[in-house]
DNA sequence: AATGAATGAGAATTCATTCAT
DNA sequence: AATGAATGAATTCTCATTCAT
């Protein structure tokens, strides 16, 4: 344990903390590379260069391929469902509204982040690895939907929904942002004609989504 | 053998008969195997056992794994969006309803045939083959969506729906057919909890799209 | 057998006498294809291409490829040493005349058949198929030396030429015209700089070989 | 291990040596297998066999079959033509000896070492790689052209040679040596009757030489 | 005699994984 | 902790050969 010689309080030096960086560094770089080849055609030898390493390092961090995948899916999503989790748990606002936020931060970040392609990711290897599907189902897909549905139950009680079929609203309502985030990971580079306009969508998703929640007798 | 429904007073051209049914059995074969696999996990070696054929065999009708890939994409798709055109050409009624028998359709083939997994599988393998992407672009999402912008067009010029903007609706209305046709091919399997209700979705996503389009000042 | 209908005398139909002469084709189209691709790399779809039939007739007339390498040698060789033995054998004048003949005929068949692509055939595979250059030094090499080697023992008898070792100038008498052969099959193509001059190179060493068998107080 | 001479006080760097000595080590590997089968029939599973290391080690130093072929002809042969070019470059004697001593080291290496399967493995292949066969022509045969051609140029111009076509001649000095190289590599081990006696063969060239490059009027 | 669809053994190449250093 | 040389199982693709028609 040679790399402990510095007494406590001392700046770490670069190269320490490098060190304790590496897991996120290879999944960052695991991340890009998945992201553009998906699982199979996904090589280690250019995980390794990208983040920096070589080939033999990645194996002192994950035990082999399939972690370090999952590892990656890992990593993008808990922080996101979380903070989603909190802002819900923290408002007690219109329901409309909080609805709002919500899907308008996740656009944001389907747009700004690289957590666009985890679905791309767990769509295309739900097949190969079903433990990892039953995983992203339980962790992300769930949580996700017990989160909205709670949104729309709480809405319906308090009169501003009409009492729609909750199950299928959940769905209606994510729908499009799986699409905004398929559509930016997989068509967007191999088509002509720019990128998709996600906050207009969102936006337009929004007006309507108004319209079909609006309490049948109720005010516009 | 088995597949000859008129015995009798044939001279039994089994070859013949099988050489222009070949292409097809291989296709249907390797569709099966990408959708369970991918593209990239999935083993030429199934798909000719699957086929009941040699591997050899494969390359009399298809040059490479990837021309067979190809040929999977456009043999699941076309004769759908064929038939999809002929069924809004030849209608004129009310927007809404051929709006509603068009989803209706579309779900039932999610449901009934295996055009589900091809959503999947171009969205896993857009990177690898921007051809790809960019046919099934062209072919099949730009046609759909042309398809649907010109029914929301006509029925807002006849006052049936709202000036709602027409692109962005259009790929709301597609969102949750999208939804189900992943759920069916990568989820399904993986997960407990029985099949998704894609039918009480497409109606629940109708009678959303019904109040969301309905004209401002129209009856409830 | 139906294809005997005819009286005698009559001249055979045209497809009977392609019949008899399939072999021949198919001996020819392989030789084309050999010279350019050698054994190994030589597609016998591409001979039966050439030869215009199909596959599996190559197999009613030769039993493998390697046979068929086999008698695309014995067809291009043998008549040619024939000939050669014929012409010694009906002359009777100065021995270098002959000799200037018979290097003068070789080296236009060189020029005009494809005969030059011999050598190099035998030349490549001979590791891998011994018997065959076993057969090809038995039935050519060493017919051709004994033949050179008796024209030269008659011109030392008669003191035509001086007494040299004969066995090392049978070798050295053959040696350019191998090298224009190999050279003609396997740098033309590859070359710019315009065919080798090989009548020239002939008419060279023809020169050379009159100074080098001069007895050695005889007549310039 | 057994290849280092100087056992004491080093750090025994096995690893290290090795991978600088791989490269060779499969290119002598190599050179036998293409030797013996020709590019073709070489398999790189015999010739991995023969380096010691595994096919897949192949790939860590030529990127495929075709550039191993070429790395084993470019090290057979640079390093004789460079030496060659230095002995004529530094020797100013008489014109008949230095070809002499010219023709003889050829012939030695010849007889001595793998180079003479070289121009059997060009031949075979220049149809199927014509790169290769133009790279052979620019950097072995005119280069070993040249140099004959300006040994000859000197010693007509210094009275030693009567002034014959040296173009023609160059090739006629060559082709014996051509032969012996050929008959090594592809008669020698399917033939019986003892190997070519090459030196006296080499040794009856010059006699023949002498005599066809002696001027005119000149002593005997 | 002729065809050409079908076969399957065989070869090149790739790449996740290991392990001596 | 890190390296990167080495491995070899796995996979695509080729092509001589067979054989039902």
């Amino acid at each position: 344990m040679p790399d402990e010689p510095h007494p406590l309080h001392e700046p770490a030096p670069r190269w320490r903390r490098r060190k304790e960086a590496r897991p996120q560094e290879i999944v960052a770089a695991a991340m890009d590379v998945f992201a553009e080849r998906g699982f199979a055609a996904a090589k280690l030898d250019e995980v390794a260069g990208r983040a920096g390493v070589s080939k033999g390092t990645l194996y002192l961090y994950f035990p082999n391929k399939e972690e370090l995948f999952k590892a990656v899916i890992r990593a993008a999503i808990l922080p996101n469902l979380e903070e989603a989790e909190r802002m819900l748990a923290a408002d007690d606002g219109p329901s409309f509204a909080l609805l709002e936020r919500l899907l308008t931060m996740v656009a944001e970040r389907v747009l700004t982040t690289r957590i666009a392609v985890v679905p791309k990711l767990v769509i295309a290897e739900a097949g190969n690895f079903p433990e990892l599907a039953a995983f992203y189902h339980r962790e992300v897909i769930s949580r996700g939907f017990a989160l909205l549905a709670g949104l729309l139950r709480r809405g319906i009680a308090r009169g501003e929904f009409r009492p729609v079929e909750v199950e299928h609203t959940v769905r209606l309502i994510v729908a499009p942002l799986l699409f905004g985030a398929i559509w930016r990971s997989s068509f967007e580079a191999a088509v002509e004609g720019g990128p998709l306009d996600l906050r207009g969508l969102v936006a337009a998703h929004l007006d309507h989504l108004r319209r079909a929640l609006r309490p049948e007798g109720g005010p516009s």
